[in-house]
DNA sequence: ATTCATAATTGGAACGTTCCAAATTCGTCA
DNA sequence: TGACGAATTTGGAACGTTCCAATTATGAAT
């Protein structure tokens, strides 16, 4: 049982060629003749060889693996975009660390000086909050190409791919206002968040680009989760004079609204009506269908995994802010079923 | 920019030192003397260092790392389990390679091979569909040790932690069944897994137990997410005979149900019972309240998580089967909103 | 046959750590 | 003062790969 491991030199001596050789038909060099070349590869099979990572790393001072960081994986945006992140990466021929930092900042320092020590060639973060451009210096500073997803921090100097926050909201918003709607609420999110800002920016711009009142009441900040969502739509009711409609923060405030409304005995879509964002994989088949503002979470996680594969073969690159395009995608919960009633109760 | 990197001889020459001497102190070795230990560690962070573990990794063959695979993140079920896992690995000094399957046996042979390169320490998994015990061989030869979660393997020799999969579903059968209901469904999930099997022969057992009809056009398969829900509970509404309460083969395939059922205008809970089975984080607040078999997925990673550093740790052990206990939580989504009505119109 | 370019192969020196056995320092006791 | 055990410290030799410079085989052209 207790055998010994099997490294090159033992297939070296195997198949009757020297270490290098063997090493270079790992690596699938071109220089190495085809008869050889099968002839390693048949002792290689045939010794159980499995290569030693850690001493290719250490050799080249490199690895194949790329670190990603996220909030909460509990939360299926997260998630989403954490498989989006794999297929690309694993597809490179690169590996996935994942840490899970529960919006601690120093659970995130750990885990970002653990992913250093494994000399990560790359790494995706989804900054917890509170997150400064300091505490990122050091991975810059020893080239590490890094890409921030979903939240940027400014003057980090580093790549980041986030969304359209600002013009999401705002036609979600438009949207309300065209279907009727006057006393619109803006519910969920940490409001000392630059995506939360964002959004609610957007939310006002639209408000009063229809010259709508936005009184300060109607935007009530929780947790961005599905209890988060119950407890602000509670605090949204009691408002003497109710909103009628909301954008909620993300998907998950957005379903917690629904239960909330359910709670009061009121439809979602047909009594009040929710938008979410993000468009997470439920949206779609949740009743009554979230209409929501898709950022394509899965989506996202590849384009950031190929902006960062992008950067680790350039070397050196540019620090590049994408912010990816959104797009409104309407189902039941903001009141389609409404529209089609009426219709059906006129014909 | 272009820095070197600082290694343990630079650090010992700048401490006056010998290099042995960094070493022990990074190791936290009482054998060193309280001052050097702090001028050491003062030279550390005042040069800099980044501890290579690469290179440690080589020389002492092993590493800090554990593997994790999954089927599909994009369950909640195993992004919590995920989160158990990333818990209690972390605090013993460990990290997480994550990788998903996405139940693809190819996919799960890639990553695996991947993960033994790096020289995982130990490897939590959960086979994806047709995975065989042939398949570890390789792994367990090897000595690495394996705990299999969620989904057992037959003579694998290695260790696993499951559910009682067949108490949980006949607690949950029988409590549908005190509650008056005779015609009783199985939804969703697929019929070719052990879980299934496992989940349909307690409720099949607790249907024999009271005397009941156990006709097989009440079990009826399905992916086991959302989506399959709603088309198991469509196909189940089909029958002449309809059922009036479904045990569902885990949450997502129940909250699938729950959307089915509303877009025919019946809402669950009061005119059709359904228990889910998993009590992943959303039962708890989506409403109605989802009554569930709690297997207490974050609950389970960590379980694992401890379970492979005991076998780690203890060099070889004795491969065991655990089978977690498993409760069922009654909410509202199986009747409790009834008899509560009932009883409310009485008085 | 000799030369030359090209293709293929090869030793040995890294990479940054840990571990072993041996060496040095220190305090204490005769 | 010398000796002795305990407490500290320390050079090298690994670990398994890759890379460089150098060597050898191959074949084409003279």
């Amino acid at each position: 049982m207790a055998k010994e491991r099997v490294t090159v030199v033992d297939i070296a001596r195997a198949a009757g060629v020297s270490k290098s050789t063997v090493s270079l038909v790992l690596q699938g060099s071109s220089l190495v003749n085809e008869g050889t070349r099968a002839k390693v590869n048949a002792t290689i099979r045939e010794l159980g060889y499995v290569y030693n990572r850690s001493a290719a790393n250490l050799r080249q001072s490199k690895s194949k693996i790329i670190g990603i960081v996220v909030n909460d994986l509990t939360n299926s945006f997260f998630a989403e975009l954490a498989v989006g992140v794999d297929t690309v990466v694993q597809s490179a021929g690169f590996v996935q660390f994942l840490a899970n930092t529960s919006e601690k900042i120093e659970r995130q320092r750990e885990v970002v000086a653990s992913m250093r020590e494994h000399g990560v060639s790359g790494l995706i973060i989804s900054p917890a909050r509170g997150t400064e451009a300091a505490d990122l210096a050091p991975l810059v500073e020893s080239g590490i190409p890094v890409v921030l997803v979903v939240r940027d921090i400014a003057d980090a100097g580093v790549s980041s791919l986030t969304s359209d926050n600002h013009a999401g909201a705002m036609a979600a918003v438009r949207h309300l206002i065209e279907r009727g709607h006057r006393r619109i609420a803006f519910l969920g999110g940490f409001p000392d968040t630059a995506v939360f800002e964002a959004r609610m920016r957007g939310y006002r711009d639209a408000l009063l680009e229809a010259g709508l009142d936005t009184a300060d009441g109607l935007v009530i900040g929780s947790a961005p989760s599905r209890a988060g969502g119950v407890t602000a739509i509670e605090q949204a009711m009691m408002l003497s004079d109710r909103p009628t409609a909301a954008l909620c923060f993300n998907d998950a405030v957005a379903f917690g609204v629904c239960d909330g409304l359910r709670a009061r005995r009121l439809e979602p879509g047909a009594d009040f009506a929710v938008i979410g964002f993000d468009d997470v994989i439920e949206a779609k088949t949740a009743v009554p269908a979230l209409t929501t503002v898709s950022v394509d979470p899965q989506g996202m996680g590849q384009r950031a995994a190929e902006l960062l594969l992008k950067q680790i073969n350039a070397g050196k690159a540019e620090a590049e802010s994408i912010v990816g395009s959104v797009r409104l995608v309407v189902r039941q919960s903001c009141g389609a079923a409404i529209e089609r009633k009426k219709r059906e109760a006129l014909s």
